[in-house]
Formats: C-alpha cells, sequence, structure tokens
DNA sequence: TATGAATGAGATTTCATTCAT
DNA sequence: GATGAATGAAATCTCATTCAT
C-alpha cells in the first residue's frame, strides 16, 4: 500500500512533469529525458507508467478536464436560463484555462492538433465539456430565450473559437500582459446577438400626453 | 529565360509540394525527403532554394496571404460602412480558407503555433490582414455604428476565433463533410451583438390612446 | 559495480578506437561509424559518452598527456641541474610519441592544428608539459649554467620544434624505417650551443702512462 | 592570346583565392563555393583549371616555393663557407613565410600533413629545398667547418623543426603578436653547437697522474 | 570557355524505446 | 518496480562534382 502510495506519487509526477515541458517547448521539442529529470525519475521508468511518448502526452488532459467537467456538470441544474448557463460554462473555461496555463497551452498548442488525440480517451472530457455547452444552448432556443434561426454550432463555434483564440495569442506571446476578463464582453455581444428581439427589455419610452382627462397607457 | 522559366517552376513545385505535405501530416511528420519527391527534385535542391526546414515552411504563407490581403486592401475604399467591410473580410478569409484547404490546414495546423514564424517575414502578411480587421471595426465604433463600449479586440477575437475554429474543426475531422456558408450567420450575430440599439430598427409599438380630444407629444 | 566497469570499460574503447581511426585517417576523413564498428559499440553509444566528434579528438590527449606530463613532474625534484632536466624532458617527449605512435601522429597531424583544441580542456595538459619546459631552460640561465643572452621560449622552440619534426616526418613516410634514439645527439648540439663557454666542463680523459719500460696500450 | 591572357587570369585569382580561404580556414573547412566567390568565378569554372578540390590544394605551392628555391639555388654560389650558406636559407624561409602569411599557413596547417600531398608535384619544390640545406650542411661537415659527428639530417630537422614551430604558434595564435627576427640567434646556437671544438676555445683540461708505478683503470 | 542548376552520397546527431540487472 | 546503459532508425543538411546550355 505503501507501495501504491508512491505509484500514485510517481504517477502524478511524470503527468505534471510532462504537463509543464510540453507546455513550455511543444510536444515536439520536449523530451522524454527533460520530463524524466524533472519528475526525477529514470526515462525507463516513464515506460513503466505509459507506453509511448504520444500516450504520455494523451493522458494529460483526462485528468484535468475531467474534475473541471464533473464541476459544470454538477452545478447545472442549479443554474436557471440557458444563458446563465453559457455564461458559467465560459467562466469554466475561463479559469481553467488561466488558473493551468501550462495546461491550456498544451491543449491549445499541442493537442488540439493532433488527429490521434481525438481517438485517445482524455478526448473524451473535451468532447463531454463541449457537448454540454451545446446542449445549454440548445436549450435555449428551444425555451424561446434565444431566437428560432439560430445555429447552436455556429454559436458554440463563436464561444470556443473566441476563448481558444484569445488564450491562444496569451501563449503565444509568451504570457507577459495580464489576461483581461473578457467573459461579461463576451456574454454581452452573444446575448445581444442571439436573444430573442420581442423580449421584455427595458426601452425606455417617454410619452408625454396632453393634460385632460386621464388614460394612462400599461 | 528558359532557365527563369525552370527555376520558377521549381521554386513554385516545392512550395506547393510542402503546402501538401506539411498540411497532410503536419511540420514535424513531413520529411524533406517526401517533399522532395512530391515535387519531383532532390533533396539537395531543396535546399538550393530554402535554407532550411523551417524556411521552407515559413516561405509558404507570404505568397498566398499577400494575394488576398492586397486583393481586400484594394476592394476596401470602395465598401461603405463598417458592417460592409467586415463582412467582406470575412468572406476573404472564408473564401481563402475553403479554397485552399492544404494552405488553411497549413496556418491553422501548423504555423500559428509556431512562435518563431511571429519572427519570419511572411508573419507580415497575416498581421496585415488582422490589422486591417481591427480597423474596419474600430472605424464602425467611431462612426457610431457600433456601441461605443464595444471592445474591438474582442470583437476582433470573436470574428478569427470563430473563423479559426470551423475551419479547425473541419480540418481535424478530415474535411469530410461539406463546409457550411456560415458568413451571414456570423454576421447577423455579431451585428446585433454589436450594433447600437438607438439606430432606426423598426419596432412594432402599438400604443392605444383614450378616444377624447387631441394630444400630440412633442 | 560491475556495471561501473563495463562503463569504463566502453569509454576506453571508444577513446582507443578513435585514437586509432583518428591517428590512420586523420580527423576529418575518420567517421563516427568507424570508430564505432572499431571499438564495438553503436554509433549512438558514442553520443552517449561524449557530446560530438570534436569533443570525442579533444577527449583524448587529457589522458595519455596527464599521465607523462605527472611522471615528469614528480620526478623533477630528484633531477639536479637544468640540463638533466631537460634531458629528461626530451626524453620524456621521445617515449611517449614512441611508445604511442598513434597518440603521437593524432596530436602532431591533428591535434595541433586545430584552434579549438587551444581552448579544449585536454590541451592543459600539453601546456604544462611545456610550460615544465620552459622553467627548466629558465632555471639553467638564472643558474649560470647557460649563457645569458639565451632566449629560453628560442630554446624551447628548438627543441619541440626538432623532436616534432622527426617525428612528424616519421609519421608521413609511413613508420617504416626504425626511429633513431636522437635524444643525446640533440642535446649534445644543444648544450654546445647554450652552456656557458668558460665552464668548467668534465671531460673524462683517461691516460694511461706506461710505468716504465713496456706498457701496453690497449 | 587574348583569351590565353584571361585564362591565365583567372587561374592566378583562383589560385589566390584558393590560398587565402584554405590559409584561413583549412582545408576541410574551405569549401569550393567560397573560393569561387572570392575569385569571383562560378564553382564550375575551377574545375575546368582543376580536377578536384584536393588538385587545386596540391597546385598552390608549386608556384611560390618554386621561385623562393631558384632565387636560392641561384644564389647560393656566390656565398662562402656552410655557415653562411644555412644562414642565407633559414633566412630564406623565414622571409617566405613572414612575407606569406596565407602560405605558410597553409603549408604548415594543411599541406604538410597530407600524405598525398609527397606524391604531388608541388612537393618537389618543398623537397628540393630541404635538399639544398641538407647539402649546405654536409658541405660543412665536409670541409671540416663543423664537426665530424655531427649528424645533417638531424642538424636540418633542428633547423627546420625551429622554423616551422615558431611560425605555427604564430599562425595558431592569430598572428597577434609581431614575428621576432629569430634568425640571428638559431644561427648562434646552432653554430656554437656544431662548429668544431679546435678552435681557439679555452677547454680546462685537467689530467691526474698517478704518482707510483703502476695503475690500472677499470 | 563559362556557368547555373542539380544532385549523389554521406556524415553527424537526436531520441524514443528496450532490456538486463 | 526502477533504472543505467545501449541502440535502431531516421532526419536534416552539406558539398564536391557533373552537365546541358
Amino acid at each position: 500500500m505503501g507501495n501504491d502510495f508512491k505509484s500514485r506519487d510517481k504517477f502524478t509526477s511524470i503527468i505534471d512533469s510532462a504537463l509543464r515541458v510540453f507546455g513550455e517547448k511543444g510536444y515536439y521539442n520536449a523530451t522524454i529525458s527533460e520530463i524524466a529529470r524533472t519528475a526525477g525519475v529514470s526515462e525507463a521508468t516513464i515506460y513503466e507508467y505509459f507506453g509511448s511518448k504520444e500516450d504520455l502526452l494523451f493522458a494529460i488532459p483526462g485528468e484535468i478536464t475531467s474534475q473541471a467537467v464533473e464541476f459544470l456538470e454538477g452545478m447545472a441544474p442549479y443554474i436557471k436560463g440557458a444563458e446563465n448557463k453559457i455564461r458559467a460554462i465560459v467562466y469554466g473555461y475561463y479559469n481553467l484555462y488561466k488558473d493551468n496555463p501550462d495546461y491550456s497551452s498544451l491543449v491549445l498548442l499541442n493537442l488540439k492538433h493532433n488527429r490521434k488525440f481525438m481517438e485517445a480517451e482524455g478526448y473524451q472530457a473535451v468532447q463531454r465539456a463541449a457537448g454540454f455547452l451545446l446542449r445549454a444552448i440548445e436549450e435555449g432556443v428551444k425555451s424561446g430565450e434565444f431566437r428560432d434561426d439560430v445555429d447552436p454550432y455556429l454559436i458554440r463555434s463563436v464561444i470556443l473559437g473566441t476563448i481558444e483564440h484569445i488564450f491562444f495569442r496569451w501563449h503565444l506571446k509568451g504570457r507577459k500582459e495580464e489576461l483581461a476578463d473578457f467573459v461579461d464582453a463576451l456574454m454581452d455581444i452573444l446575448t445581444r446577438g442571439i436573444k430573442k428581439d420581442g423580449e421584455p427589455r427595458a426601452y425606455q419610452i417617454n410619452i408625454t400626453l396632453p393634460e385632460s382627462p386621464a388614460g394612462s397607457p400599461p
């Protein structure tokens, strides 16, 4: 059992190091040797835990994304309204990417471009998150919160594309500038863009009526 | 002259082959050997034209993007209104990426993630296109077409992010499905999202007044 | 420990093979591949032990020269007189070069002409030997054993130049002829050339005088 | 004829450039391409004049050394005495090497170590110079100017070795320091070292005679 | 004669991966 | 389970050299 514990330690340590090294140098420029050194184990040990360099890469998101998705899914029932749900999800991505820069670097710069990753296990978690977002949008359309002619897939692309694009540039530019909190601004644009027009928006309309009797329109 | 012609041929042929092979396999999994074979020249010949594998990669976008950007910039003065300009640019990207799938694959899956590319010459063209888009958005804000509180950088991220995300998925999924023309839908959402509310939109407002005398609101 | 032993073995074996192959073919015409074959290891293994082909080259003299220099330096205090010290050093070079023909070939035909070698670690040993010789000469001048107007640097050049020239030709001619022991003859010329003239040179002259009538000369 | 003239020009220009480039970078690190660029001709043209890179290397000394040797040989009959002849030759080397640093760099750092050079034509001139020096020494022995037991080959090695060693170091150290005129000092040492003792030097000879009848040395 | 263009033939070097201990 | 040591398998890149024009 002490062994198990140690093993778990080593497993985690390798994943962590891989995350860091892959995140910094990119998959192809990272070497097993450096990951091993960072993790404080031998190269051979890595192969005890992971079948190949690619396996190691693919094993990373499983852990992290799963947690994030579970959190969101657990919270979902308590959030009312599609807009709020979407906002929560966007914040979920935002925080996940911001708080784990190595992770977002890895996902955005390495994993997403790997066709094989789409067949790997870790991809499931990513998919689940995306599916979750899609359903929230669809719900909004169905409930009448959003316009009927809105294409949920497009909306999802707008959301994910925007998030990824912003983080992407942040990474490419070396994470030097502070990352602005763009979530509310994005949600604002999006909401205006897809919400039903007829909605009881608070338009300020002033009508001045002549003094005579009394008639008050609603 | 015949010679010049041949040289140009070879140059183009190498670029084309590189575009294809890089696009298919990715930069790291592509080999000079395969590019040479595809182009029908020897490996050494490639090094006569390009200093290194990376140089070859970076040389690709210069040609194609430049053309597209020039076209757009030439057309700009004839387009009135920020919205129309943006729409033209988005269509520019859409057509460029759609008509040159190997190119978009290369840019989206390989080049954009390369930090060194940001220092290469070919990056200029990409930058120019992005700058052009940004200015169109800013123009819309200044002219009052868009709301004042709109952040042009965010809008640009929304636009580029969405486009890239959609093409990205298209490539990752093997370009099997026909790519929908999402431009108008995207523009619709975006326009609603950022246009000034006060604009002469045709709101249907019914006001029922009591019959009596005559009252005219100012 | 068994491992250590093996490692040491391999290290030595690579150095030996490199010495032989470099010595025979010269640095540029030697290939890592041949050295690996000679050493009975793979090419990659060589790179486990040495960072580059040049590193391997530079690693060779460190071992051998160091030993020789240490031997000489250890012996120095027991030798009286500058002339004797110099003679010992010359013999040191002579024996080193003669007993390790591959080594002398390497040093004289390859290493000495390499400007980078002057910055490498192995060069220190060579330097130490040369410095040791210089000091012996200077001592001779200071003690009055040699003439005052003698330039120690020139003398050193005469000594090293002569030794190197002779071995040089020996190697270039394919080491076919037996190498004569030129040390005493060289020392003789040199001594006559730089010793103080008035010195009470110890000529051993035996004169046998006939006691009286009949004497038998040898 | 105009053509011949041009050809000669090109030939010379190539040799000159080769001398410079080989001298600076060494044979193996020099490229035909750079020599061609320096000479202002195409690479292919070099192959019109010289069969291979090595041929070009070997063609260089023929020109220069021949001139020097002819000059010396022409002057020889007018110089009286072996010592003076030797001094003239040493000065010949000294000036040749000093005034043509690229040439001496080439000869000392590249050519001398090339076994094949010994079979090339250009080697003849070098040989002739060396033979000339040897004969001068032998003449000194025969004429009684030098001691009988002097080995002319060793003396030649001392002379050439010293000269080469000094120039060698000068080149390796980047020719930064001014090169001292070591010729007279070398000749002084050498002369003292090999001249006949019978000269009016003051030797102190002590002879101890046995006082009594019979003494037998061991 | 002169050369621009092309290439054959390697050489060094890098790593992911394996295996005996 | 852990690892030090070894290597197979390539990949990039370099140049001397050739040849059609």
